[in-house]
DNA sequence: ACCTTATCGGAAAACGTTTACTGTGTCAAG
DNA sequence: CTTGACACAGTAAACGTTTTCCGATAAGGT
């Protein structure tokens, strides 16, 4: 690896106006001699040690990214997000994977640390502990997470409340006054946001809600269907249910076509969180679409800023979803182009 | 920061006695004084600084992780299993994306060997540039991809044609001897190598194909619908599909259904990749698995060889896939429980 | 002519490690 | 006893930067 002692010695300066130049600090080098050491350095592919760099400046340029479960299908978006404005402005980032069971949850921060990373952001589903934010030593955070149960001012999270009104409200237009709900597991906080907005938003219209419409799931396709046959079975028979997720929603449709039922001419059904199920489900399902790539990219902007003001205080950010129109609920259809009827369209 | 000083001077020895024993090196260190030392290291909460390290020892705990499209389903679960192995070994992984179009490509390698990355992971669609490889001035490497056209000692992919014939055997004991094909986009070599593995196996169990059976498509839903149209208006009608994908698969389905059909009972179809959708879809789709976690990790601890040894010389692995079997060929299943079947076991 | 100021460049210290080298002291073989 | 070997610990150089401090030159004001 060419060095920057190589590069002053060929440009015949020292390595200290090397380094000027180089690092674009703002400390003064004539025209002649900058372009002449820019030009060297071009020549001989000199590119700076990192390490030495980190070594003296106690930054890295390395942002570390912890996540809670990789494997979802949020978290890979939100990670793009962030990349996608870190890279253009140099970082890289240290994404590392941990598992909520696993003990060496703390060991990541300091690890990271170690790596003397200039920031870090959390994406999980839980809120990550107190213990750990301690061990960050000022250094700049932005946690991007979906079900969280405690306030964080650097916290960037989807406003579940105006999401799930969206759909209810969608219901609402299409002239449904009976509406079901289908509830997500009731240990999470975003269950009961999702809920409750549902409820607000039906009793804001002036339409009451019977006991058995309201039941409570699991957020999986099974409990989707379960749920949905104890709804079909109250007393006064719904026109629309709001699954809490897309799976139940998946669950519930099945339920709903199990009974002989048609959806969306007898019951329409709308989801939540824009999955591929309710992509390519029979019909497609009605959902919102959360913007994770987009909350990947506030949360990077945002860590941006913070790593350049050291001003660490920044409010809580509530990012809203967006109506998906598909079939499940007759509604005249979105801009999105469905794989059925695409495929009947080019079929022909 | 506390550094190895501080913990050299409270332990009342050399920082160079200190340092033997954190980086665990095999010179000689008595019981008595390393175990104080690593008593006092972890009071304190002393964690080396990389950096420094990396600057003196040229080695960075850090692996370069270039993907081509990290949107994908594949490219995140490849990536987990990559970091599984090295996180425990002490590795970081440095993940970029750089989609194909982009002119930085190149840049992406000079950027991670500026962080002196010890080794690099391509996970590709396409096979990395020869240029590229060029530049990692012999640090080992090894590449995880789906659709090579090009061997390279260092590949780590699916092997195509044994997973495609498992399929097509598959069909074959179930007692199908009409057997007809979608196959992929021509672009890919991946298509052609699974359209051979298909017809090979039928001509090894000495049943014909039928001209109007194979259908060229191009990996999509829509396609599969449209290939399956044309299949099914062949002179004779075949008792099973195999498509080359899932999204053909479930084109290929819908197609049938929507021709008045049952499946399985009329016609048999089998997908590959086992997507999502093939879980799914009603009825759920028979289709191959692929390995993506054990890649994952077959990749990391192939370059983990790599870096002890110093022997760069490895051969092209070829890892095979494994037979899922669902409710769309009509054989008894396989352990998976399918979610329809579960919802109406527990729905009682 | 002299002083002040701005502009530019260099010398050298420092960042926290690892490691080659240089001792010590102990112990066994001669 | 001497000699060599061995086990252990310390000293100091080196890794490639950035940055503080200082000096030199030039320009401008009196």
């Amino acid at each position: 690896m060419v060095t920057i002692k190589e590069v002053a010695h060929i440009a015949g300066v020292s390595i200290a106006t090397v380094s000027r130049v180089l690092s674009n600090s703002d400390y003064p080098v004539s025209q002649r001699t900058r372009a002449n050491i820019l030009k060297v350095a071009g020549e001989v592919g000199y590119s700076p040690n990192r390490a030495a760099r980190s070594l003296r400046t106690e930054r890295s340029s390395l942002i570390g990214v912890i996540l809670d479960n990789f494997s979802s299908l949020w978290a890979p978006v939100i990670v793009r997000g962030i990349q996608d404005v870190l890279h253009k402005k140099g970082y890289l980032t240290l994404v590392v994977n941990i598992p909520w069971e696993e003990h060496s949850r703390a060991d990541v921060v300091k690890d990271l640390m170690g790596h003397s990373v200039d920031a870090f952001v959390f994406v999980e589903t839980w809120h990550p502990v107190r213990e750990r934010l301690d061990m960050l030593n000022n250094k700049p955070y932005v946690i991007v997470h979906r079900l969280f149960h405690e306030s964080d001012p650097h916290s960037i999270i989807p406003d579940e409340t105006y999401n799930s009104s969206l759909v209810v409200k969608h219901l609402l237009e299409l002239g449904h006054e009976k509406v079901a709900y289908i509830a997500g597991d009731a240990n999470y906080f975003s269950s009961s946001q999702r809920l409750d907005a549902y409820l607000d938003t039906m009793h804001a219209a002036g339409f009451g809600v019977r006991d058995g419409w309201i039941a409570q799931g699991e957020w999986c396709i099974p409990s989707g269907y379960q749920c949905a046959q104890r709804i079909l079975a109250s007393d006064e028979m719904p026109s629309a249910i709001v699954a809490a997720n897309d799976e139940l929603a998946y669950g519930a449709l099945l339920a709903v076509l199990d009974a002989g039922l048609k959806v969306p001419d007898d019951i329409a059904i709308v989801g939540y969180d824009n999955n591929d199920i309710s992509r390519i489900s029979n019909p497609t399902i009605t959902t919102v679409s959360l913007p994770l790539f987009l909350m990947g990219q506030i949360a990077a902007e945002n860590l941006l800023c913070q790593l350049q003001t050291s001003d660490r205080d920044y409010a809580e950010q509530l990012i809203p979803g967006e109506l998906i129109v598909r079939q499940s609920c007759g509604a005249p259809e979105g801009v999105e182009v469905y794989a059925r009827d695409f495929q009947r369209a080019t079929a022909e």
